[in-house]
DNA sequence: TCTGGGGTCCTAGGACCC
DNA sequence: TCTGGGGTCCTAGGACCC
């Protein structure tokens, strides 16, 4: 590859890649329907937790006109007939598994970008067309998901296939970008908006269309240079990738974590102390059980709370409290005394919070485990045994079968789920088969 | 009444060092 | 009168993604 002297800042990956885009159509409104047939052509949506605001829906819903991160009480209004489910992510995650095993089989190396999307490495694949046509009906076949596939030589452009063949569907599912000649591949990109290219989003989009940079098409043919100094290097890779230019390589092992956050938002609004504090000591339990299962250690924590901000007839409150572990740990009642201690230093009476969370980072393999110096090394041995048999025991008897103490029994702060479907492919108690009966 | 949760990267500016 | 310059590290904030 020749490289360009006004890219001086961008690195190139290697001229000769070729991706495919692999992402399911409306992943968890499609989840819901392959085992709730009712569900299948209907106007459907999945909400966030606390069932506050839209997250997918299903393609009958997109045609009424709803909206991404709509709030659920207005579009209920508008639509009062709409059916709804509560989010249940053990379902997404293990469907989401299920196809990422198909799909990365059909290439010889591939990234999991996201949980319904995968990046395929196709360079050497002879007939891409007939790929990816495979995959489209394997996933359909075998687990009953939709998916699209899009091709190019970037994945920015990958992408912008990906999405040509969802939006298109006289294309049946399938796009290749590569395939188009330049005029044709102008054509195109014309009609794209530049806020539908990947690492454009709504901020960037109307700082570009102010510069008069309105479509896809605009973007590629910027000066790069310009775009540096209008903009930023981010921006400047991106317009290289649309003119063809690999600079974002496949990750193919994934990258090392490098924070670990709990949060949720409370059903009701919390005011007491007791609480709240049940609800921090909850998340930071469920925050430990993942640095063990990632095989990780938290050197810092970070504890915070604050009061709604969509409400203006309420003072509001927030704060955050980080500290730093003496060792870097993945023990649940380490974290949870640390926890205590930071919630005590940022609470404030007489006020009505609405969220609250932890935050670890400083992460580290547990594999390089340093020892305090002054604490004996069998009483950390006998703590990391009361942690595996907690996770033991919370893996087969489901989650918080054991728990710490003042994380709650009542949790009257605890999210609504007015709609969730049942863990089909999870719980044995919740197989379809076993329900109809 | 009701407004998600979990991540990453880049940049600018301040602190600090020699 | 004139008050260095270059480097690193850290943090906060802004932007993006799904």
């Amino acid at each position: 590859m020749q490289r360009s002297g006004a890219l001086f800042s961008v690195r190139f990956v290697s001229s000769d890649v070729m991706f495919a885009l692999v992402d399911v159509n409306n992943f968890y409104a499609s989840c819901e329907a392959v085992f709730d047939i009712s569900l299948r052509n209907k106007p459907l949506v999945v909400l966030s937790n606390n069932d506050g605001c839209v997250i997918a829906r299903s393609a009958e819903a997109k045609a009424l006109g709803i909206q991404m991160t709509e709030p659920w009480h207005q579009v209920r209004a508008r639509h009062p007939q709409l059916i709804h489910r509560s989010s249940n992510y053990e379902l997404y995650a293990d469907m989401s598994a299920r196809v990422m095993t198909i799909l990365s089989a059909a290439a010889p190396s591939s990234e999991c970008y996201s949980i319904d999307e995968i990046f395929l490495d196709i360079r050497n694949v002879p007939d891409r067309m007939q790929l990816a046509n495979t995959v489209r009906s394997r996933v359909r076949e075998w687990i009953g998901l939709p998916v699209c596939v899009g091709i190019g030589c970037t994945k920015t452009r990958a992408k912008l296939a990906n999405r040509v063949a969802k939006k298109r569907p006289q294309f049946g599912g399938v796009f290749d970008l590569e395939a188009l000649t330049p005029a044709e591949l102008s054509e195109l990109m014309r009609e794209i908006d530049v806020g539908d290219v990947w690492g454009v989003g709504s901020r960037l989009k109307a700082r570009l269309e102010v510069l008069g940079i309105r479509t896809a098409l605009d973007l590629r043919n910027a000066d790069s240079e310009w775009i540096r100094s209008h903009s930023s290097v981010v921006l400047q890779r991106t317009a290289a990738e649309l003119r063809g230019i690999a600079c974002i390589p496949l990750e193919l092992t994934a990258p090392v974590r490098k924070q670990l956050v709990v949060s949720r938002s409370f059903g009701s609004e919390v005011d007491r102390y007791d609480a709240l504090r049940e609800s921090v000591l909850s998340y930071v339990s469920r925050a430990a059980e993942k640095l063990r299962t990632e095989g990780l250690l938290a050197r810092r924590m970070q504890i915070f709370i604050h009061t709604n901000s969509f409400r203006d007839d309420r003072a509001q409150y927030s704060a955050e409290f980080s500290l730093k572990m003496p060792v870097a740990t993945d023990d649940t009642l380490a974290l949870a005394n640390a926890a205590e201690y930071a919630l005590r230093r940022i609470f404030r009476e007489g006020f009505l919070y609405q969220k609250a969370g932890t935050m670890l980072s400083e992460l580290t393999p547990a594999a390089q485990r340093q020892h305090a110096l002054f604490v004996d090394p069998t009483q950390i041995e006998r703590r990391s045994r009361l942690n595996a048999t907690l996770d033991k025991i919370n893996q087969l008897y489901g989650r918080d079968t054991v728990r710490v103490a003042g994380s709650g029994v009542e949790r009257t702060w605890s999210m609504r789920r007015s709609q969730v479907s049942p863990r089909y492919t999870t719980r044995w108690s919740d197989l379809a088969v076993a329900r109809a009966r």
